[in-house]
DNA sequence: CTCCCGATAT
DNA sequence: ATATCAGGAG
Protein backbone atom coordinates (compact mmCIF):
# COMPACT_ATOMS: atom_id res chain seq x y z
CA UNK A 1 0.00 0.00 0.00
CA UNK A 2 1.15 3.78 -0.84
CA UNK A 3 2.41 5.80 2.09
CA UNK A 4 1.29 8.72 2.22
CA UNK A 5 3.94 10.45 1.35
CA UNK A 6 4.45 8.94 -1.42
CA UNK A 7 0.98 10.22 -2.37
CA UNK A 8 2.49 13.94 -2.23
CA UNK A 9 4.91 12.48 -4.39
CA UNK A 10 1.81 11.33 -7.08
CA UNK A 11 0.56 14.76 -7.00
CA UNK A 12 3.57 16.51 -7.68
CA UNK A 13 4.22 14.59 -10.65
CA UNK A 14 0.67 14.75 -11.72
CA UNK A 15 0.96 18.63 -11.82
CA UNK A 16 4.45 18.73 -13.41
CA UNK A 17 2.58 16.34 -16.14
CA UNK A 18 -0.88 18.38 -16.59
CA UNK A 19 -0.49 21.56 -15.06
CA UNK A 20 -3.51 23.00 -16.92
CA UNK A 21 -5.53 19.92 -16.88
CA UNK A 22 -9.26 20.73 -17.04
CA UNK A 23 -13.25 19.76 -17.67
CA UNK A 24 -13.07 18.90 -21.60
CA UNK A 25 -17.21 18.65 -21.52
CA UNK A 26 -17.75 21.65 -23.51
CA UNK A 27 -20.28 23.71 -21.94
CA UNK A 28 -21.56 27.59 -21.18
CA UNK A 29 -23.19 27.16 -18.22
CA UNK A 30 -24.36 24.53 -14.83
CA UNK A 31 -26.89 24.05 -16.97
CA UNK A 32 -25.19 22.32 -19.93
CA UNK A 33 -22.55 20.76 -17.66
CA UNK A 34 -24.78 18.85 -15.75
CA UNK A 35 -26.65 17.82 -19.12
CA UNK A 36 -23.07 17.00 -20.17
CA UNK A 37 -21.71 14.83 -17.75
CA UNK A 38 -24.76 12.94 -17.20
CA UNK A 39 -24.69 11.73 -20.72
CA UNK A 40 -20.90 11.05 -20.39
CA UNK A 41 -21.50 7.58 -18.46
CA UNK A 42 -20.00 5.18 -20.57
CA UNK A 43 -19.41 7.73 -23.73
CA UNK A 44 -15.75 9.65 -24.56
CA UNK A 45 -15.85 13.00 -23.66
CA UNK A 46 -15.16 14.06 -27.85
CA UNK A 47 -18.23 11.87 -28.94
CA UNK A 48 -20.06 14.12 -25.83
CA UNK A 49 -19.01 17.01 -27.19
CA UNK A 50 -19.69 16.23 -30.79
CA UNK A 51 -23.74 15.25 -29.92
CA UNK A 52 -24.03 18.50 -27.44
CA UNK A 53 -22.62 20.68 -29.97
CA UNK A 54 -26.04 20.29 -31.97
CA UNK A 55 -27.77 19.69 -28.55
CA UNK A 56 -26.93 22.73 -26.77
CA UNK A 57 -28.24 24.20 -29.93
CA UNK A 58 -31.78 23.24 -29.92
CA UNK A 59 -31.94 22.57 -26.53
CA UNK A 60 -31.37 25.86 -23.96
CA UNK A 61 -33.38 25.80 -21.10
CA UNK A 62 -34.84 22.43 -19.17
CA UNK A 63 -38.48 23.74 -20.36
CA UNK A 64 -37.30 23.01 -24.19
CA UNK A 65 -36.65 19.39 -23.27
CA UNK A 66 -39.99 19.20 -21.98
CA UNK A 67 -41.73 20.54 -24.72
CA UNK A 68 -40.24 17.90 -27.26
CA UNK A 69 -41.49 13.98 -27.22
CA UNK A 70 -39.09 11.48 -25.36
CA UNK A 71 -38.37 9.85 -28.84
CA UNK A 72 -37.60 12.67 -30.38
CA UNK A 73 -35.13 13.67 -27.28
CA UNK A 74 -33.53 10.06 -27.37
CA UNK A 75 -33.23 10.62 -31.64
CA UNK A 76 -30.90 13.77 -30.75
CA UNK A 77 -28.83 11.61 -28.15
CA UNK A 78 -29.21 7.81 -29.53
CA UNK A 79 -25.47 7.82 -30.91
CA UNK A 80 -23.97 8.38 -27.40
CA UNK A 81 -25.05 4.99 -26.04
CA UNK A 82 -27.33 4.49 -23.15
CA UNK A 83 -29.39 6.79 -24.46
CA UNK A 84 -33.32 5.63 -23.33
CA UNK A 85 -32.19 5.78 -19.53
CA UNK A 86 -30.56 8.83 -20.77
CA UNK A 87 -33.26 10.61 -22.66
CA UNK A 88 -35.81 9.54 -19.81
CA UNK A 89 -33.53 11.00 -16.82
CA UNK A 90 -33.15 14.42 -18.82
CA UNK A 91 -36.67 14.51 -18.75
CA UNK A 92 -37.40 13.94 -15.41
CA UNK A 93 -34.76 16.15 -13.98
CA UNK A 94 -36.03 19.21 -16.29
CA UNK A 95 -39.42 18.69 -14.68
CA UNK A 96 -38.10 18.13 -11.51
CA UNK A 97 -35.98 21.12 -11.57
CA UNK A 98 -38.73 23.19 -13.28
CA UNK A 99 -41.40 22.53 -9.89
CA UNK A 100 -39.56 22.18 -7.05
CA UNK A 101 -36.41 23.99 -7.78
CA UNK A 102 -37.54 27.34 -10.19
CA UNK A 103 -35.74 26.03 -13.14
CA UNK A 104 -32.75 27.26 -10.68
CA UNK A 105 -29.85 24.46 -10.19
CA UNK A 106 -28.92 24.22 -6.43
CA UNK A 107 -25.46 24.60 -5.95
CA UNK A 108 -25.35 21.94 -3.26
CA UNK A 109 -23.91 18.66 -4.15
CA UNK A 110 -26.13 16.32 -1.95
CA UNK A 111 -28.99 18.41 -3.23
CA UNK A 112 -28.16 17.55 -7.45
CA UNK A 113 -28.26 14.15 -6.43
CA UNK A 114 -32.12 13.56 -5.40
CA UNK A 115 -32.02 14.28 -9.73
CA UNK A 116 -32.92 11.83 -10.99
CA UNK A 117 -29.74 10.01 -13.39
CA UNK A 118 -27.32 12.22 -11.07
CA UNK A 119 -25.35 10.08 -9.18
CA UNK A 120 -22.36 11.45 -6.49
CA UNK A 121 -19.55 11.57 -9.66
CA UNK A 122 -21.60 14.03 -11.48
CA UNK A 123 -22.77 15.92 -8.73
CA UNK A 124 -19.16 16.49 -7.57
CA UNK A 125 -18.35 17.37 -11.18
CA UNK A 126 -20.29 19.90 -11.79
CA UNK A 127 -20.23 21.63 -7.93
CA UNK A 128 -16.88 21.53 -8.66
CA UNK A 129 -16.76 22.87 -11.77
CA UNK A 130 -19.44 25.13 -12.06
CA UNK A 131 -19.84 26.14 -8.45
CA UNK A 132 -16.29 26.40 -7.45
CA UNK A 133 -16.76 23.96 -4.78
CA UNK A 134 -13.71 21.80 -4.05
CA UNK A 135 -14.39 18.10 -4.74
CA UNK A 136 -12.74 15.34 -6.00
CA UNK A 137 -15.32 13.31 -8.00
CA UNK A 138 -13.97 9.48 -8.96
CA UNK A 139 -14.88 8.70 -12.13
CA UNK A 140 -13.23 4.90 -14.11
CA UNK A 141 -9.99 7.04 -14.43
CA UNK A 142 -9.33 7.98 -11.39
CA UNK A 143 -10.23 4.51 -9.96
CA UNK A 144 -8.26 2.91 -11.85
CA UNK A 145 -5.11 4.96 -11.28
CA UNK A 146 -5.87 5.07 -7.60
CA UNK A 147 -5.87 1.45 -7.51
CA UNK A 148 -3.38 0.98 -9.50
CA UNK A 149 -0.66 3.03 -7.87
CA UNK A 150 -1.39 1.11 -4.44
CA UNK A 151 -3.27 4.25 -3.58
CA UNK A 152 -6.29 1.89 -1.74
CA UNK A 153 -7.56 -1.24 -2.02
CA UNK A 154 -8.57 -2.85 -5.37
CA UNK A 155 -11.80 -3.99 -3.68
CA UNK A 156 -12.68 -0.28 -2.60
CA UNK A 157 -16.05 1.01 -3.94
CA UNK A 158 -15.84 4.61 -5.30
CA UNK A 159 -17.42 6.00 -1.95
CA UNK A 160 -14.21 4.41 -0.12
CA UNK A 161 -11.70 5.78 -2.81
CA UNK A 162 -12.91 9.09 -2.86
CA UNK A 163 -12.44 9.53 1.10
CA UNK A 164 -9.14 8.05 0.97
CA UNK A 165 -8.29 10.48 -2.02
CA UNK A 166 -9.84 13.64 -0.03
CA UNK A 167 -8.02 12.99 3.29
CA UNK A 168 -5.01 12.40 1.58
CA UNK A 169 -5.02 15.85 -0.58
CA UNK A 170 -5.21 19.36 0.58
CA UNK A 171 -8.95 20.62 0.14
CA UNK A 172 -7.58 23.24 -1.81
CA UNK A 173 -6.06 20.69 -4.38
CA UNK A 174 -9.26 18.62 -4.60
CA UNK A 175 -10.86 20.11 -7.76
CA UNK A 176 -7.28 20.63 -9.90
CA UNK A 177 -6.20 16.61 -8.64
CA UNK A 178 -9.65 15.55 -10.27
CA UNK A 179 -8.51 17.02 -13.36
CA UNK A 180 -4.60 15.95 -13.36
CA UNK A 181 -5.64 12.51 -12.54
CA UNK A 182 -8.31 12.41 -15.07
CA UNK A 183 -5.19 13.36 -17.94
CA UNK A 184 -3.29 11.15 -16.13
CA UNK A 185 -5.46 8.48 -16.74
CA UNK A 186 -6.84 8.97 -20.16
CA UNK A 187 -3.46 9.80 -21.64
CA UNK A 188 -0.71 8.09 -20.07
CA UNK A 189 -2.05 5.62 -17.52
CA UNK A 190 -4.35 4.36 -20.04
CA UNK A 191 -6.57 1.51 -18.97
CA UNK A 192 -5.98 -0.88 -22.16
CA UNK A 193 -2.26 -0.14 -22.88
CA UNK A 194 -0.58 1.94 -20.05
CA UNK A 195 2.58 3.68 -20.65
CA UNK A 196 4.97 1.96 -17.46
CA UNK A 197 7.73 2.21 -19.69
CA UNK A 198 7.88 6.37 -19.24
CA UNK A 199 5.94 6.41 -16.25
CA UNK A 200 8.03 8.81 -13.42
CA UNK A 201 5.81 6.76 -10.78
CA UNK A 202 7.34 3.52 -11.86
CA UNK A 203 8.92 2.79 -9.00
CA UNK A 204 6.54 3.05 -6.38
CA UNK A 205 3.63 2.08 -8.33
CA UNK A 206 2.38 -1.35 -7.25
CA UNK A 207 0.80 -2.31 -10.83
CA UNK A 208 3.48 -1.17 -13.07
CA UNK A 209 6.01 -2.93 -11.25
CA UNK A 210 4.06 -6.21 -11.74
CA UNK A 211 3.11 -5.14 -15.26
CA UNK A 212 7.31 -4.52 -16.46
CA UNK A 213 7.86 -7.60 -14.82
CA UNK A 214 5.54 -10.18 -16.56
CA UNK A 215 6.86 -8.15 -20.08
C1' DC B 1 -24.70 -7.89 -8.94
C1' DT B 2 -26.98 -6.83 -13.69
C1' DC B 3 -28.72 -3.93 -17.11
C1' DC B 4 -28.54 -0.11 -20.11
C1' DC B 5 -25.91 0.77 -25.41
C1' DG B 6 -23.51 3.05 -29.51
C1' DA B 7 -18.83 4.43 -30.97
C1' DT B 8 -14.08 3.78 -30.91
C1' DA B 9 -9.47 1.73 -29.89
C1' DT B 10 -6.80 -2.29 -29.65
C1' DA C 1 -13.74 -10.01 -31.76
C1' DT C 2 -13.19 -7.74 -27.46
C1' DA C 3 -12.37 -3.97 -24.11
C1' DT C 4 -13.46 0.44 -22.82
C1' DC C 5 -15.58 4.93 -22.55
C1' DA C 6 -15.81 11.59 -17.24
C1' DG C 7 -22.19 6.05 -14.30
C1' DG C 8 -26.57 5.31 -12.20
C1' DA C 9 -30.56 2.66 -10.86
C1' DG C 10 -32.91 -1.49 -9.54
Amino acid sequence: MLRKTEWQHCLQVFEEMFPDAHCELVHQNPFELLIATLLSAQATDVHVNKVTAELFQKYRTPEDYIRVSLEELENDIRSIGLYRNKAKNIRALCEMLITEYNGILPEDRDELTKFPGVGRKTANVVVSNAFGVPALAVDTHVERVSKRLGMCRWKDNVMQVEDKLMRWTPREEWTNTHHRMIFFGRYHCKAQNPNCPECPLLDLCREGKKRMRVK
